[in-house]
DNA sequence: GTCTATACCTGGATAGAC
DNA sequence: GTCTATCCAGGTATAGAC
């Protein structure tokens, strides 16, 4: 079923753009519904509620980033691509998703006083990431072949799978406390980010190298 | 002037543990009112409003993360001291303040769609720092040092700063999100926090080594 | 299915007595 | 300084006509 010009279609789309830009509790249903081009009472008759029609939108978000993440993790070939291209294609989507990293972070900001755990964003993060892979675990796996074959030292695989998210990552989300601590940073500028690619790999693949210099 | 009894620090003590747990919009006036053991009428007699309260909270709390962290770095000694040292109090310091940690990613979520600047987390943080260490950046600084020194290869003293803050920050602040895809795993148990400075120790050490197989 | 009009609730802010 | 009572705005949800 392709996404056809129907009303409901129409309002989901509205909503994920009026979710994006100002979160789940500063987006107005009286918002979504202009953009949408029908009027409140409409979105209730479809929908139910705004909270549903939250978890619909989120539910999309989170698929197509996993989807987009995932997607550049080759299966096989060299540690040392695999690395290389996984910085590469996970920072380039970073940068040019701010909204949804804004999006993840009031989510996961908020997903401690949820009560229903169902409705979360890490079981909701569970479930694409399984629809996707199927329950394996593809850093995890990539990272445990490598070392088994002896082409980097022996590591924690989720342990370095950790590390290797938070240095992708953290520039993204702590970007308004660096960019004000740091004034002559700009995260999302073509200099920072090729230079960040370059300083990652060639962190991780030192530090993952079996013989050095102690 | 030590805290006082009196019925001001009472309501600010209140709001503190009410905005922590809570967050700044699900933090009820009512709330911090019973907290407090006084009526919502005079918060805002002392306070003005629900915002100007808020903002003396944020700042209380930013100032004593910020020195708890600082405190940590040594001023010389070896790098590698250094790193051990300031990784293992980091990640103690984030591991015994959940609260703080959800706090401070409500408010860099929430950052973005502030109108007024000055009141960000972002310049929070900055004048903390500024206050703290007078302009200084001890992080910058000491890696700056070591490079000089020849106790690591040269690199970008802003670049691995902010990796260094990512694989400590970032298993706390993606939290609900690893422990749902890794259902194993446990953040704030003793066993991980162990492995986990281990870990980064040999990591980021062996990754700033002049000499690695390349 | 789609609209207008409105009910209704939550929660911050204030008036005014003491 | 501290209280009670009340106001008022903003926002979700629904009733009911078409």
């Amino acid at each position: 079923m392709p996404p056809q010009d129907n009303t409901e279609e129409r309002i989901l789309q509205a909503a994920t753009e009026v979710f994006l830009q100002y979160g789940k509790d500063g987006a107005r249903m009286q918002t979504i519904a202009e953009r949408a081009g029908v009027n409140k009472a409409l979105l209730h008759y479809y929908f139910r509620s705004k909270e549903k029609l939250y978890q619909r939108v989120i539910v999309k978000l989170v698929d197509r980033a996993i989807k987009a993440v995932l997607v550049s993790v080759p299966r096989d070939g060299r540690f040392r691509d695999f690395l290389t291209v996984f910085i590469s294609n996970y920072v380039d989507h970073l940068a040019t998703t701010p909204e949804l990293i804004r999006f993840v972070l009031w989510e996961v900001g908020s997903s401690w006083r949820t009560p229903d755990k169902a409705a979360t964003i890490g079981t909701i993060f569970k479930q694409a990431i399984e629809r996707y892979a199927g329950g394996r675990n593809l850093l995890i796996e990539t990272i445990r072949r490598a070392a088994e074959r002896g082409e980097i030292r022996p590591v924690d695989p989720l342990q370095f799978t950790i590390s290797l998210l938070a240095v992708c990552v953290y520039p993204f989300v702590a970007r308004p406390l660096l960019e004000a601590v740091f004034p002559e940073l700009d995260v999302l500028s073509e200099d920072f980010l090729k230079a960040r690619k370059r300083e990652l790999v060639d962190l991780l693949w030192k530090g993952l190298q079996p013989e050095a210099t102690n």
